[in-house]
DNA sequence: AACATAATATGATTTTTGTCATGTGTGTTA
DNA sequence: TAACACACATGACAAAAATCATATTATGTT
């Protein structure tokens, strides 16, 4: 709805890492994309920029893949989407007015303020693992 | 942020009309698309999927173009939306699952649907008249 | 040394965005 | 009333961006 394919794909190869990284184990792309119904060489790509942002790791070689540091600071998923999205992504206009400011607010602007001001907390606030955890009741859903 | 381009320019032609209808005038597409820096042929074509949708009006010939009927139900925001972006806009999953139910949700399908919810009232109680008086003091923004 | 895997670069495909040419109806005017 | 001009309607086309695929290279493991 709100997020390229891209971003999708980010975020849920991401919680796949996260849900099945009790040490600090390796999940090669193609595990990876099958497991979460995603093209794999287009997956590998995104967690690629991931990698260069500090966001997750892989490790080259036989075992090798990309993982999760259990052990560095949780993954927050505005972080995450940024990352994929671009630094300015919450705060674009929704009519696509870079002259939009507070000064010179396009009509939009007030009514949407206070629920992108919300959307941006929820996801600031809440990691990759908070979410995992959060939906541990039953099989977590992320195939299409 | 959320809209494509399609309805980024739907909205704000919308706007533009709305805001200069006092009677049952028309409007040329080049002074709506000059209006809010918008591609004219391209604005036009969507412009004409509305009038289809019956969301505006248009006359062909001199003194034609595109006109908000001021006695007709106002233009909400939500139909407006949906017209070009798609009946189940509001309704898609976040992660870009299909399988995406409330029986059967992804990870972030319990935190983001409070917002989503929302959001949708917010465009469903709003006509493009209301946010056009809303903003009535100065200037009103539609440039890029 | 052989192999497995990510990294990189390049290209193909699809979708979105934008342009152009022509058709169609409407009003004006001679 | 017939010719003409005007503006939307329609369909074909072009460019750009997003998505997806392939081939090659680099790197670490065994």
């Amino acid at each position: 709805m709100i997020f390229s394919k891209s971003t999708e794909y980010a975020i849920r190869a991401t919680m796949f890492l996260c849900l099945n990284s009790s040490g600090n184990e390796c999940f090669k792309i193609n595990t990876i994309a099958s497991a979460i119904d995603s093209p794999p060489f287009f997956t590998s790509k995104i967690l690629q920029t991931l990698v260069r942002q500090n966001i997750i790791s892989s490790t080259k070689g036989p075992n090798g893949g990309f993982y999760v540091d259990k052990k560095s600071k949780p993954i927050i998923l505005y972080d995450l989407i940024i990352a994929v999205e671009g630094p300015d992504f919450f705060d674009k206009c929704l009519l696509g007015l870079s002259t939009c400011t507070e000064k010179n607010p396009c009509p939009l602007h007030k009514d949407f303020k206070k629920h992108k001001e919300e959307l941006k907390q929820l996801f600031k606030k809440k990691s990759v693992s908070d979410i995992m955890t959060e939906n541990n009741n039953g099989k977590i859903n992320l195939k299409i």
